[in-house]
RNA sequence: GUCCCUAUCGUCUAGAGGCCUAGGACAACACCCUUUCACGGUGUGAACCGGGGUUCGAAUCCCCGUGGGGACGCCA
């Protein structure tokens, strides 16, 4: 069987979390098998869908790396389709008009709610044997129902859930075309798996309730019948279903809030599919592991602070080079230009190991690239007359030597040695006369870094302050 | 209300009847490293929702309860 997944997302907004899993999984999937990953886009919902939506969904999947090979496909395009299928159906009576209005449909729901049943059409228009239908009201634009089994149970073997079975009793005849003739969701749905030839539908867990409404419509149409995992959703942090007030940002909000999509990929990866105690892999990794069986049936709690991890954890292992590009571009947003101070990627190697995110490393680097004056508490604290001595005193030394670490290092120490001070006390007044900061990485290896002229110029400053 | 799904450390999870005195990771805590701040290293504490079965044996299978989630649209 050639394996063939789709992520079909409606735009009606960016790509949140919770999207990019299914549509990892499913890409990953596809990967696995050497099958075929489809875009398609559900853009029936004319209302609530926008072109900038869609464009936020294909920055999100380009980000995120997730290529399809086919698509995307707008069902808005498939409207000919559609209709050729569901006239199809009407002829060969597997769906009917029905001029039930919305009113009508109103008070029947109410009614049945106050009867604590569940809402559902009476199938007070479907034709049936012996059965007399009231004459077609005139001015009633009629609605398209499909004609769904009255009997038996639906099933199927879901392959993160298991075996999930549904009465046919419980289902409804419903709406496939609205009476302005537009096809509805679960109606496009089986279409178009059915059309591209999905193998396996992967997608939320909210859809499990369209699974059996969708396998009886196959059915009668005579197609055949997909694979279905339903993966269970994620929560937010607080434990509280994902909302725009709790986490459901787009993910893009994770490349401004500094995060490397490898991290996110990788994060997200883990949260609800596991592989042993394999916790950090790359995406060649995971698209050779990647199975179905090994999902969670349950839904999952995001923790940003595993993600952070992660995060930190990838910038540790990022090339310097693009580090680089990546803190340039951030402090370009800021106004802050590199192009006159240090060769950033050495900054960058030098602080990779202590951000969480790439807005800290920007942060970190930023210094070494604009003035930044430290607050008067650090001055004091730091710039004493003591300090300062030995900051006049190392300056002079600086100006011959040999400009490299171990020979920095030397200096540093040696000139704490003759000021009667310990090491921490001439490093880190050197580090406030730089950087404004009392921390930073090995005082030697950021002298190195920043250069014999620029140091001296940043000390001849701290000095005259 | 009805239907469907679900339940292991605070969190993500391993676990397919004996390998479980329940493993890993994040977080927490302690210690070590150290030229500051970090990184890192080592270690500690921390869980099978409750009740019934089935079985020689259950975290694992079944039933009930409870908790959590989803669905019940001329939305997707």
């Amino acid at each position: 069987m050639i394996v063939r997944t789709r992520f079909a997302p409606s735009p009606t907004g960016f790509l949140h979390i919770g999207g990019a899993r299914t549509a990892l999984f499913a890409w990953a999937y596809a990967r696995r098998h050497g099958g075929q990953f489809i875009l398609r886009i559900e853009d029936t919902d004319v209302e609530r869908s926008t072109p900038e939506a869609v464009q936020a969904i294909l920055d999100g999947m380009q980000w995120l790396g997730l290529n399809f090979d086919e698509g995307p496909f707008y069902q808005m395009q498939r409207m000919d389709r559609y209709k050729q299928v569901i006239s199809a159906m009407l002829a060969a009576g597997t769906a009917y008009y029905c001029y039930t209005s919305r009113e009508e449909l109103d008070a029947l729901r109410a009614d049945q709610e106050a009867k604590k049943e569940k809402p559902r059409y009476d199938g007070r228009w479907r034709p049936g044997v012996g059965k007399i239908l009231p004459p077609a009201p005139a001015n009633v634009p009629p609605v398209v129902r499909f004609r769904n089994p009255t009997d038996g149970v639906v099933a199927w073997d879901d392959q993160v859930k298991g075996r999930i079975e549904f009465a046919n009793s419980e289902l409804d005849d419903f709406i496939i075309a609205r009476a302005d003739g537009t096809p509805t969701y679960n109606f496009c749905v089986v279409v178009d798996d059915w059309d591209m030839a999905i193998s396996h539908v992967i997608r939320g867990d909210d859809h499990v309730n369209n699974t059996p409404r969708q396998i009886n419509l196959l059915r009668a149409l005579g197609a055949p019948v997909p694979r279905y995992a339903h993966l269970s959703m994620i929560l937010g942090d607080d434990g509280q279903k994902l909302s725009k007030r709790h986490g459901a940002v787009s993910v893009m909000q994770y490349d401004e809030d500094g995060y490397l999509p490898e991290a996110v990929l990788n994060y997200l990866a883990r949260l609800g599919w596991s592989h042993g105690d394999e916790e950090v892999f790359s995406m060649e990794q995971f698209t050779q592991w990647f199975d179905l069986d090994h999902i969670t049936a349950s839904a999952a709690q995001f923790n940003t602070e595993k993600l952070n991890w992660l995060n930190a954890h990838y910038i540790k292992a990022a090339d310097p080079e693009r580090l680089a590009l990546e803190v340039k571009r951030r402090l370009a947003t800021q106004g802050v230009s590199t192009a006159d101070g240090p060769d950033v990627a050495l900054v960058a190697a030098l602080y990779r190991d202590r951000a969480g995110n790439l807005n800290e490393l920007a942060d970190a680097v930023h210094p070494f690239y604009a003035v930044v004056h430290a607050s008067e508490e650090v001055r004091v604290q730091h710039l004493t007359d003591t300090a300062r001595n030995a900051l006049k005193l190392l300056r002079g030394r600086l100006t011959e030597c040999v400009w490299q670490a171990t020979e920095l290092g030397q200096l540093v120490k040696q000139t704490a040695a003759d000021s009667g001070l310990k090491m921490p006390q001439v490093a880190i007044p050197l580090r406030v006369a730089l950087l404004g900061l009392p921390q930073s990485p090995a005082i030697d290896a950021v002298l190195e870094v920043f250069g014999r002229e620029r140091v001296l110029e940043r000390l001849d400053a701290a000095l005259a302050g």
